[in-house]
DNA sequence: TATTGTTATACTCTATAACTATA
DNA sequence: TATAGTTATAGAGTATAACAATA
């Protein structure tokens, strides 16, 4: 019989008065669409990028506030990226595995631990960074700058209304 | 002896030379680095916001996008969309099991299958479209509409630089 | 052979909550 | 009890590649 699944006559059946009164807006009309399409797009080519190195965009993430940082706490760590502590255990676990990141106990309170980029890690953050520059100037690059900064300030703000 | 971790005594190792040589952009820098934190930030309260009727976005997403389209194949909503085929199949398999949209086979090519909504489903669209438009507006509203309209451009560009 | 769709596998990324050790 | 960190669990989201059925 080939039925028509439910939904097949919907316009049809919405007709005059529901088309005025029920204008949904289209999936493309929302920015956070477009926010989650462009943000998988550019993540995965850094992906591919720092993958040659074999280290994920949030391990850089990582990697990079250490290297500016020093020896932190996760704890402080993770309110600098904006991670619960667990995430930032698991992706330290990695970087540790891969030697890239080394952790201590503090001298003071036993509680704390002190997180910090070992010598290879430390080594090649220069070389991810150029990556990253390389892979946000791919993506980026034919956005205007100014533009540029009109779009980051907007980013800023929806991340941390506070400010 | 507290020893320091390698990278410690990095900034001062690195001296004047280095300094000017080597001028790391940090992590604030890449306009890659907000989209993600943005996206993740904005795509989370969405995820709680459809959570109440126990869609995520990603299936959102395949359910506006069939209300629109009526019943298609899968590897024409996979296109329209931006997603593998694969990643579509395991979409449309958890929103069957929920009893929003049903897979039917064409009367064509036995290849192609149809995808479409249920009633149940085309039903509870217009419900989800206003949560993902107040959840819009709670996430932009404050950015001044020619402003988003200029990062809309701007990350469509991103996404398809063919256009 | 080419194409459609599914399945299997594998990862990333993130969160929540329970647990351990220390204070 | 409160805090720092870990561990366990969970689930979203995506991709790639091998496979079956059909053309």
């Amino acid at each position: 019989m080939t039925r028509k699944p439910a939904a097949l006559g919907r316009r049809a059946n919405r007709g005059v008065a529901a088309a005025v009164s029920d204008p949904i807006s289209p999936l493309e009309a929302h920015l956070g669409y477009w926010l989650r399409v462009a943000s998988n797009h550019v993540d995965q080519q850094l992906a591919r990028a720092l993958g040659a190195h074999g280290v994920t965009p949030a391990e850089w993430v990582v990697m990079r506030a250490l290297y500016d940082a020093g020896p932190v706490a996760p704890s402080v760590l993770a309110g600098r990226i904006g991670l619960t502590r667990g995430a930032v255990t698991k992706l330290v676990d990695r970087l540790r595995a891969k030697a890239l990141v080394v952790r201590a106990h503090g001298p003071g309170d036993r509680r704390y631990q002190i997180i910090a980029l070992t010598g290879a890690g430390a080594k090649l953050v220069p070389a991810l960074a150029q990556l990253v520059d390389e892979s946000d100037s791919a993506a980026f690059g034919a956005i205007p700058a100014e533009t540029r900064a009109t779009i980051e300030a907007a980013l800023r703000r929806i991340v941390a209304p506070a400010d």
